[in-house]
DNA sequence: TGATTTAGTCAACGCATGTATAGTATAATA
DNA sequence: TATTATACTATACATGCGTTGACTAAATCA
């Protein structure tokens, strides 16, 4: 159950005056700031209760709580992680030869064990992934159908789209123009390094 | 000017509650804490006020700021950047009922005076720019041609391709379903707020 | 020695504040 | 189709709450 547009920034002007004045906004606060009747704050601050993004302590003046505060909105929680030029086979994905530097993102962005960004090379998952793009890649051993995921083979690491077949791996490009590649299952020179969980494009 | 024993029992149980409930403490809370009278519970937290240890919002309720609360590091290599649910005619982009929250990402993706991240909605930049994506936007009033951009069309914020031709502005979609947008320069309603500068897809 | 600071009691004023009652209107849902 | 969720207006009530004035008493300071 999400938020409405209305309720999300009701929730928002809350956190923002938590930040600002150190305490939580009176239902009349965000009323005036939105222009609106207490009642109507009320019922959205009762809303935003109901689905449990804020806590209320009841008949208490300013007692509304937000939930997850630190988690979802502030800084600390940055995570760095290790942007890698490229994926070589025989040493550990994150060997330090590779790593070309570390950057911040937010953590709830990089969700898993070992993430790391990898800068793409070719258009085989064009247009979805494009040649010089930044994919964001959790480490895994295995893989869902439809996973885009990031396989070493031989020597060289590619991103494809994952699928099981009777005992078979598929690799297929979502780019037309390569060639779908088919292997049974334990294929030495087959590793499946992780899946693709983001994105980045600098345009 | 160090606290009195009773000054540092009163800071910390204004500490307590708002690790506790998540706002602070009134005065008649605190009085009745420590079982004296309001009076006497207003005159510590003026005393802690006059000391510096906590900011007063003078006739608010609950309207104490404990200084030096949460002091938090944030990485020298990193930029924080508002996330913003949409963008709004009339008010200023980065208006506070906009963002939804403050991300880190690494200084140099982020270059320029103002910078924010903007969700998606809709498919008009699609497969470019898929429905949910996080637009990386710089501010700015003006655009090369085929810059992708962020335009307010009246009251609707829209991303598209940006062109200039024999006086007027062209919005281009490079979804094929979407129609071109062509208008004179200088239409009531346009306004340019700023050039996509990176794309951010989480999947 | 008198003034200031600290730590209280007791009663009271008046605005702030959460909440209720009673409506209107629109969109989504079953 | 009836119903629920959303998003409001408008008025009002009772209590919460910051604040004040007046006063006591001990400890500390100049």
């Amino acid at each position: 159950m999400g938020l409405t547009d209305r309720q999300r920034q009701i929730l928002n002007f809350i956190k923002q005056s938590i930040l600002k004045e150190g305490f939580p906004p009176s239902i009349r606060e965000i009323g005036e700031h939105f222009g609106i009747y207490p009642r109507a704050a009320f019922d959205h601050v009762k809303a935003l209760e109901k689905k449990g993004f804020v806590k209320r302590s009841a008949a208490k003046s300013r007692g509304i709580e937000v939930r997850d505060f630190m988690e979802r909105d502030v800084q600390p929680d940055a995570r760095q992680v290790p942007l890698l030029g490229r994926v070589t086979a025989g040493r550990p994905v994150l060997a330090v030869e590779n790593i070309e530097s570390i950057v911040c993102i937010p953590r709830d962005w990089a969700r898993g064990e070992e993430v790391f960004l990898l800068r793409v090379k070719g258009d085989s998952m064009a247009p979805f992934i494009m040649d010089g793009d930044l994919a964001l890649v959790r480490s895994q051993a295995s893989a869902d159908n439809g996973d885009v995921v990031v396989a070493l083979l031989e020597d060289e690491a590619t991103i494809k789209r994952f699928y099981r077949e009777n005992r078979h791996v598929v690799l297929k490009p979502d780019n037309a123009a390569w060639e779908t590649l088919r292997m049974e299952e334990g294929t030495p020179g087959f590793r499946l390094i992780g899946k693709v969980i983001g994105v980045y494009r600098r345009i």
